[in-house]
RNA sequence: GGGCGGUUCGUAUAGCGGCAAUUACAUCGCGCUGUAGACGCGACGGCCUUUCGGCCUCCGGGGGUUCGAGUCCCUCACCGCCCA
């Protein structure tokens, strides 16, 4: 059994059905992440993220390596345990934080200098703690450290990185090898996947890829996105990126996105994502809702979503449910005036039930588009999957 | 009856003569892409203006001093505390 299986390839663009195979179990692919930076996915549980349909989830390791420390969760037997989450776990090289939450960051050769943002101290994170950390979180997927420009892009600047990347992913791997293989590693499943970076220049992006294959990955993660730039460079570095990994290799988007970018990079042959939209907007009261809309001149019916920030006024009296076509806890049950009411009164039950269905907008939304592939529609998805609003 | 303190945006407050006037909460709106977080930003007397800005109204009522008053003076009303 190989580490990723193809199950169906779409005839009309580069997105396909795979499995995943984990130490902690299967992937069905295309799939999405929710994110548990600190070792949960705020204010829900982890038997709520499997009965949702989640496989796998995301956590940190920057937040974890700063508390409660990678010692800690080692002695708890790994993160899985520590937290309860049978499933796969996919970990973070933590440098993502220290490229968006630092002041003090500074990227040398040996790794990069920072500040820890809890108490100040200041620490290194090098390629091989990076893996170090991850080892004892036990997750079944980790990620080497990489290095990124930050939006708008310079070329210097991220030909620097992509060959920083490198250098560094040579250290990771050497590291990786010591514990997981030669080591007595606490899950010795665990796969470290490499980084593609270049921004949206395409003869890096090319090159990083190159670079990367040539270390031996078996699966790989597109970064350097989501950092402000306009949907169309996002799609540009994924175009860029793709056709010089193995096909038969899994690829991550990392950060990404929106429902409109998650459609249109599986279109390019992304198998995952992770974001914090879905969880962070729904703290925050905006809520994703399925859309069919028609078109005057066309009779086919076309599929969108939209959002709504259920705090406005106009839902202060609104009986209704909050998405007619959603299965979640709270449109089954509960009314947007409700909802509205429980965010007004600050109740913490409406953070977790607008948590709960902005995730089950999102993991049933990777469902239909497993689905569509399968069926052989994606096509017809992707021509009618409009984002809510005009994308910049 | 006497003395003192108070009355400013929905509420609570700031405000040593140049003020459409502070702050907090509430209210309203917007933002959020490998989680700096259950957070951030903006509006909040009215009208007009794309911006700069302009006009009107305004700090319990009335009167006065002043170039100019939420701010000083007089007076009335109401509220609170104290003494009779």
């Amino acid at each position: 059994m190989s580490y990723f299986d193809i199950l169906k390839k779409d005839e009309t663009s580069k997105a396909r059905n795979g499995v995943i195979h984990t130490a902690h179990g299967d992937i069905h692919t295309p799939a999405f992440l929710p994110i548990g930076t600190k070792g949960a996915v705020k204010s829900v549980t982890a038997e709520e993220l499997k009965f949702w349909g989640a496989e796998i989830v995301l956590a940190n390791t920057y937040h974890l390596w700063q508390r409660p420390g990678d010692g800690l969760i080692y002695k708890a037997g790994g993160l899985h345990s520590f937290m309860n989450w049978k499933g796969p776990i996919f970990t973070d090289s933590g440098g993502f934080q220290v490229f968006s939450l630092s002041k003090m960051r500074k990227v040398m050769e040996a790794g990069v200098t920072f500040q820890f943002d809890l108490d100040g101290r200041t620490e290194i994170l090098s390629p091989e703690k990076s893996v170090d950390i991850q080892a004892n979180l036990g997750s079944d997927i980790a990620l080497i450290l990489d290095d990124f420009p930050g939006y708008p892009f310079e070329y210097e600047r991220s030909k620097e990185s992509i060959a920083l990347t490198k250098r560094w992913a040579e250290r990771a791997i050497k590291e990786f090898q010591k514990i997981i293989i030669d080591g007595d590693p606490i899950n010795p499943g665990q796969k470290l996947w490499g980084i593609v970076q270049g921004a949206s220049f395409p003869d890096l992006r090319k090159q990083s890829a190159l670079d990367m294959v040539a270390l031996g990955f078996e699966a790989f993660a597109i970064g350097g996105v989501a950092v402000g730039e306009p949907h169309k460079e996002m799609m540009l570095a994924v175009e860029a990126s793709i056709p010089h990994l193995p096909e038969t290799s899994p690829k991550h988007l990392l950060g990404v996105g929106t429902p409109f970018n998650i459609v249109q990079a599986v279109a390019r042959g992304c198998d995952t994502f992770d974001c914090v939209i879905p969880t962070r907007e729904a703290r925050h009261g905006r809520l994703y809702i399925s859309q069919k809309l028609k078109v005057k001149s066309e009779k086919s019916v076309v599929e969108g979503y939209t959002t709504i920030n259920i705090q406005n006024e106009q839902f202060k009296e609104d009986f209704t449910t909050i998405d007619s076509a959603c299965d979640c806890y709270l449109c089954l049950n509960h009314t947007k005036a409700y909802l509205r009411h429980l965010f007004a009164t600050g109740e913490p039950l409406a953070i977790r039930l607008a948590t709960m269905h902005n995730l089950k907008f999102y993991l049933n939304l990777m469902g239909k588009i497993r689905k569509a592939i399968q069926y052989d529609y994606f096509d017809e998805m992707v021509k009618s999957y409009y984002e809510h609003k005009t994308e910049k």
